[in-house]
Order: C-alpha cells, then sequence, then structure tokens
DNA sequence: ATTAATATGTTGCATAAACCTACAAACACT
DNA sequence: AGTGTTTGTAGGTTTATGCAACATATTAAT
C-alpha cells in the first residue's frame, strides 16, 4: 500500500463509513432505534433514517417485531422509537480451524450467533496442506444448502502456524508445513469466490474471545492459549495487534530463568506436556488425565499441589514479563490448562506481587470458558469484522485496478 | 468517550480530513504539486486546488519559490506543477524536557525543523512541581518574543514519570512526586491557552526519534533509551504505543534471570550506574568516565571488555524477550550507554542467536545519535503530530459542548 | 377526557464538497 | 512550428448531510 491512513475521503466513501457505522452500532447494541442511532454516530435524525432505508432494502437490518415492554416500569414521554436489528441469517461467515488433531468449523450469522458446527478428528502431521484444506473446506460447506451458499459473505481459517496477515505460512512446526500461501491453497479449493483470511489460532482465539463484546473495546487484553503448546494474542483497542511478522504475543516463546543447562521457554513450563509429564511420575493411575491431576490439586495431594505451584510461579513471571512490555490491563487464559487457574488465583497474585514491583498496576485475570471452538469461531469473527469496515465486499465495485499503484 | 471509531462523518469532517491528509502528505513529502497530490490523495485535481487554496489561505501553505531544476537530466513531458511546501513559520510547537539533572525546552515549526533550544541545569528531586513547571514554562518562553506567541499551537512536556494520557502523574520516583496532574499544572502556568500534552520521557523520545522519519512509518519499533536509567516507547505504524497505563515498553522493568537471591532487573543490568560501577572496581583512573571505559573497550583491555561482554548478553535476552511479545522488526537504542552498541554489534547478534529459536525473525538494530534534546523535540512532534489530525485545534469552532455525552 | 409536553420518523429544501468535463497554459520533443 | 503531455482552473453535476417543519405516538397533568 502507498500512504496508509493518509488517503483521502470522496462521497461515496462517506455513506460507506456511514452504513459501516450503523452496522456496528446495530451488532454492538443489539437493538436501536433511529433516533438512538443518529445521536450514537452523532449524525441527524433524518440522514440515520436514509442510511436505514438503504440498509433494509439491502436485507441487511429490520425493524424489530414489537417486543413486550422493553424494561416494565421504566417509560420515558414521547413517541417511542421503532426498533431495528440486524437480520441475523442475511448473510453468514465460516470459521475453519485445521488443529493438530482435528478440524472444527462453525457457520456464523450477521449477528455473531454460531448457527452450526462441525468437529472431525484429523491427524495433521501426515496429511499435506492441499488435502488438509480439501478436507477443511468440505467440512465446512457440507452442511449448507447449495441455495444458500451465495450468501456466504466469507471464509477464516486459522492453524497452528507462523503467518503473515496475506495468509502465506512461513513455518507450522506443529503441522510440519513450511512456505505454503494458506489463504490461496483455500481460495482455489472453494466452489465460490468470497473473502479469504488466515490467521495463527491463537491470534484467531483472542479475536473470538473479545470480538462483539462491548467490556474488551478499549484497553490492551493479552489472551492466553494453553494445550500442548502456549500461543497468545493481543488485542488493542478491540483490534488484533500482529505485529511485524504476525508472531506478537507468542508468549509461550519467553525466556524464563538462565539457570546452566537447557534454556527453557515458558511453554515448556505451563504447557499441558510438562504438567502431565510432572503427574505421571507421582500419580498412582495407568493412564492419569488432566481431569484427575484437577482433582488431585482440588483435593490438595501435595505432590500434585506441588506441580500446581510450580506452574503458578512460572505462568506469573510470564504475566509480568509480558506486562512489563505492553502494559495489559486484561489478560485472558484460554485453553484447557486454563481450567487449572481457579485453583490456584491466589498463588498466582501472590507470584506476581512478589515479583512486579509495587507501582505497577495489577491486571485483572479471567478465565475463558468457551469450548473447543473458539479458534475457528475467531476465524469467522474475522471477516464479520471486515464486512463491518470500509473494506467489504458491498463496497467493491469498481475499485479493482486499485492494486496495481504499488 | 461515547464510541470510538464509530462516529460518522459529517460533510464538514470530509474536508477537514482532507485538509488534514494534504497537510500530512507535504509534510511527509517536502513538496508537491497539486497534482501529485490529488494523486497521492486519492482525489480529483480539482478537488485538491481547493484544499490548497484554503490551506493557503489559511497561510498554512504557499507555493514554492522557483527552485533550480530538481534533478537536472531526468525531466517528464508536460506542463511542470507548481511546488507547494509548508510554511515553516507559520505556526510554531513548543517541547519542554524536565529531567533530573536539568530541563531543556525545544522550539519547532510546522516542517518539525528545531528552531531553537534552551538548557538549563535543574535539580529534580530538590524542588517543587509547581517550581519546576514554572521554570520550565519561563525556559520555554524566553526566548519567544510576545508577538509571536499569538502563533503558538501547543507544548508539550517529557518527564521521567508514570503517566496517564491525560497528564496525570501517579509516580515518579527519580523526582519524588505522586498524584500530580502535569498538563493541568502547564495549563495554568502558560500566559495562553493551547493545547498542552505530557508524556513519559521515554515515549517522547521514541516519537521525536520516529516521527516525520518515512522508513519508520510501518512496522513495530521499540526504542529504548538508556542512560542512569532505562526506559523504552513502542512505535507502531508511527504512532506511539501506550498501552493501558503509559507503561509500555517499560523494558528496563524485565526480569532477568531467577537466580536465587535479589531478583534483577534489566535496568540494574545494562544501566550507567552499573557498568560505571563495575568499571570503577577495575579501572587505575581516580574518576573514571564513560568515554574512558568506551576507549578500554575499544583497546580491548580485557577488564573492560568482560563488563561489555555482561551488557550484551543482558541486553540480547531484553531485546529476544520483548521482541517475543511484541514481534518488532525494528530497534532502536538511544540513550549515552548506545555508544557501547558500535563495539559490541557482532557478540550482542550472537547472543540473540543463541537465545533465540532459528524460526523467528531477526530484527534490525540501530543506533540513535542525536543529541540529548531528543525527548523535548519528542514532546514537541506529540503536537505536531496533534495539529495534523483531526483533533486539531483549527477545527474546534463549536464542538464546546461535546465532553458531556460522557 | 382533554390538553400539554415530549420524542420519533418523515419530508422538502439548502448546502457543502467531491467528481467530471473541458480548456487554456506550459513545457519537451521532433 | 507543430504535436503530445501534463498541470491548474472554471463551470456544472451529483450526492449525502444538515436544517426546519410537521404529522404521529406516547406519557403526564388538569
Amino acid at each position: 500500500m502507498n500512504d496508509p491512513a493518509l488517503t483521502a475521503s470522496s462521497h461515496r466513501r462517506i455513506r460507506q463509513s456511514n452504513e459501516v457505522a450503523a452496522l456496528k452500532a446495530l451488532h454492538q447494541f443489539g437493538r436501536l432505534s433511529r433516533a438512538e442511532l443518529a445521536r450514537k454516530l452523532r449524525l441527524n435524525r433524518s440522514s440515520s433514517g436514509h442510511i436505514i432505508a438503504s440498509l433494509t432494502a439491502d436485507g441487511l437490518v429490520r425493524e424489530a417485531i414489537e417486543d413486550p415492554p422493553e424494561l416494565p416500569g421504566y417509560a420515558r414521554a414521547g413517541r417511542p422509537g421503532i426498533m431495528l436489528e440486524l437480520v441475523p441469517d442475511a448473510i453468514f461467515f465460516l470459521g475453519v480451524e485445521i488443529g493438530v488433531e482435528h478440524i472444527s468449523t462453525v457457520e456464523i450469522d450477521l449477528g455473531t450467533n454460531i448457527v452450526s458446527t462441525n468437529v472431525e478428528p484429523f491427524d495433521g502431521p501426515s496429511i499435506s496442506v492441499e488435502a488438509a484444506v480439501d478436507r477443511a473446506v468440505s467440512l465446512a460447506l457440507q452442511s449448507i444448502p447449495a441455495s444458500k451458499l451465495e450468501r456466504c459473505e466469507g471464509i477464516g481459517v486459522s492453524t497452528p502456524a507462523q503467518m503473515d496477515k496475506h495468509g502465506l505460512i512461513r513455518l507450522a512446526p506443529l503441522l510440519g508445513w513450511r512456505n505454503v500461501h494458506l489463504a490461496d491453497l483455500v481460495r482455489d479449493a472453494l466452489p465460490l469466490r468470497v473473502p479469504v483470511l488466515a490467521e495463527n489460532d491463537a491470534n484467531a482465539f483472542a479475536i473470538g474471545a473479545t470480538y462483539g463484546r462491548s467490556e474488551a473495546h478499549s484497553g490492551v487484553t493479552l489472551f492466553l492459549v494453553m494445550e500442548s503448546g502456549v500461543g497468545g494474542g493481543i488485542i488493542i483497542d478491540g483490534n488484533l495487534f500482529r505485529g511485524a511478522n504476525g508472531l506478537a504475543g507468542e508468549i509461550g516463546h519467553l525466556i524464563i530463568g538462565d539457570a546452566p543447562g537447557p534454556r527453557r521457554n515458558l511453554e515448556q513450563l505451563i504447557g499441558l506436556e510438562t504438567i502431565m509429564g510432572e503427574y505421571r511420575k507421582t500419580s498412582a493411575l495407568d493412564h492419569p488425565t488432566f481431569g484427575n491431576f484437577l482433582a488431585d490439586v482440588q483435593d490438595r495431594l501435595p505432590s500434585a499441589v506441588s506441580i500446581a505451584e510450580q506452574w503458578a510461579k512460572a505462568l506469573a513471571i510470564g504475566l509480568v514479563q509480558a506486562c512489563r512490555i505492553i502494559d495489559a490491563d486484561r489478560i485472558v487464559l484460554g485453553g484447557s490448562v486454563a481450567a487449572l487457574y481457579p485453583l490456584m488465583t491466589a498463588r498466582v497474585a501472590a507470584h506476581i506481587h512478589a515479583i512486579q514491583e509495587s507501582s505497577f498496576p495489577f491486571p485483572s485475570i479471567t478465565v475463558n470458558d468457551e469450548g473447543t471452538l473458539g479458534s475457528a469461531f475467531g476465524a469467522a469473527c474475522m471477516l464479520h469484522q471486515r464486512y463491518l469496515s470500509l473494506e467489504s465486499q458491498r463496497f467493491a465495485d469498481d475499485t479493482a485496478e486499485l492494486e496495481e499503484l504499488e
């Protein structure tokens, strides 16, 4: 691109920008009247009406069927407004996660509601990229009737890989892929022409966990996904921060300690493998599960508690280090290992207090309890977000020769 | 604020946005004709002409006096354009650094050229905030004739402190200040009503070192200022990233190592105090200076080299940790200790290679050689940047009752 | 029950600013 | 001198917003 944030706005772009703002507001607040919308957008009521008329004609917005009184007992004077809402099934988006052990797909509607999901076991390392993409695409499309296909407005793919913002994978160590253009492969495998985005799975998870939630719209949120691997993503004011190479938030590779011997990174200290490796040494069970471990910690079994204590300390160090750099005010833990955190909240807090200088603020830490679909859902949200922006396909009519400006 | 990035664009705002874009382009590229500007801004030539007419009437832009042929020997066909340029002395901005040992002030013009500077010794810890602000303001204004004052369009203040984006200092350990509203104090001490911004000194330094430079306009740059203390700032796509509490990039407080005993942070490993403390133990001189140390390193004096080697290793660890979180593609070292880096480039690179996994990209590391005025200059740049944005005072006419919408 | 007050949605008109087309001007090249 | 090319400007068109007015729907008060 030539000059970021330096391009001017023309006539049509005003309307586009305002339509986008209206859609965003309706998505964020659920239901608004024309007058409320006008206030939120600092527009004239009349302009608001025009914009809504336009969006209604496009089938994206409708007047909500009369609800029972919104908040009984609380009524303002004056003519009540006609509530407007997005038409959920006007369009839909698909999200696909190509994981190491499974492929999941999610279909979301314009209201970011999950419409349907599919999960399929999968042996990533043994399968080529092309085959994986084929299976992912057919799984995503299998429950979509052909008549509905044209209402698809985008598909997002997430996978554990380092990739740039165009979807070119530099390296996917867990899958054995290198230098493949995932987004292009998906585009080619699709029977339709829709926008395709690819993103690192942890980043996608982070988007999915914050997207649409009004709580997370400002501030800095650090998202940590702890499974066998430990990934991370950073959300700044509601937008994903990718860094220069899409590696921002890769907190699993922080170096912890400089004791002699092999250097250890955070992933090797708080990942599922490590916990279970230690736990197996002490458990009486033949094939102990992570659930067994959690139960033992809850029962204050000393051997388990000791493992958890090590985990809490390493986690605390990692979080403090990260906050010194990005100054997050909110940390969200995800992945199956996150279930350990509620049992260790006080210990983690104690470690953080012990480590960091007292003048630094203490970020809030919460656990994300969404299932394993988070990453696929986030990938779908990326396209929802794109649709509700000026890059939306809706506005692509004559800007075809735009990319040759270097 | 109500809804960030959700407010709509009206008619006037388009023009404002385009005027701002034109000013930015002229600042970035120096000289442009109306036609070139139209291409850069993706505007019609005629619109470009209107906008320039507007800006010329405001006295901000003028047609450049005919230069000798730009690039002799290279001429395109067609009528040559009339070059336009910013009128440098149309307005000016002031930057003030309230340091621990000195106060510096800088005056810059619309072209971000330094017009004048002042430096004064100062004993920060012994002086109250109010007195410090008074001295800083009078120093900044002392060389400005009264007739010129009304052309001042903003003052920036930088100081070593944790502060929020409104200029409220939470804590300034080196100066002994706590919970004072620096920006408000400066506003009150001024005999004029202009925008006032306050910022952490390392952040201001980072802005000053990247502002206007077209190289740094995209990507992620980590800026490190190494003096007695070690501060840092992060620039993302040309804009300062403050984090949730203005502490982003405070890399000096990273924890290095987890050896038993007192925990050490990066500042304690690579700061000037530590280097000189170690150096004093081995130097034959009575009062060795940092310059002596550099000379000894250059001469390969084993004791000095050993200190430098420790420094290089700690620096490498700190940089790698930071890059795992923010994925910077460019690192700039500043402050007096940065002079050590050119002597240790290879060692630092070797340590980085040893520490980080090979799949991660290697950021470029450069040294910023600007003098000690960087922080004051950066503070002034913040107001230049603000003037060249939609928050500019130029557009504040009737939006007085805007802040009560909460 | 009637009236006043208030907020909403809609309509017609004014306005602003961008776009398009055309044209004169200024240069390079033949 | 003539042609081709690019620039700056002027006049007219388009589009979307703002403004003011009005009918409408509801609550509160008399």
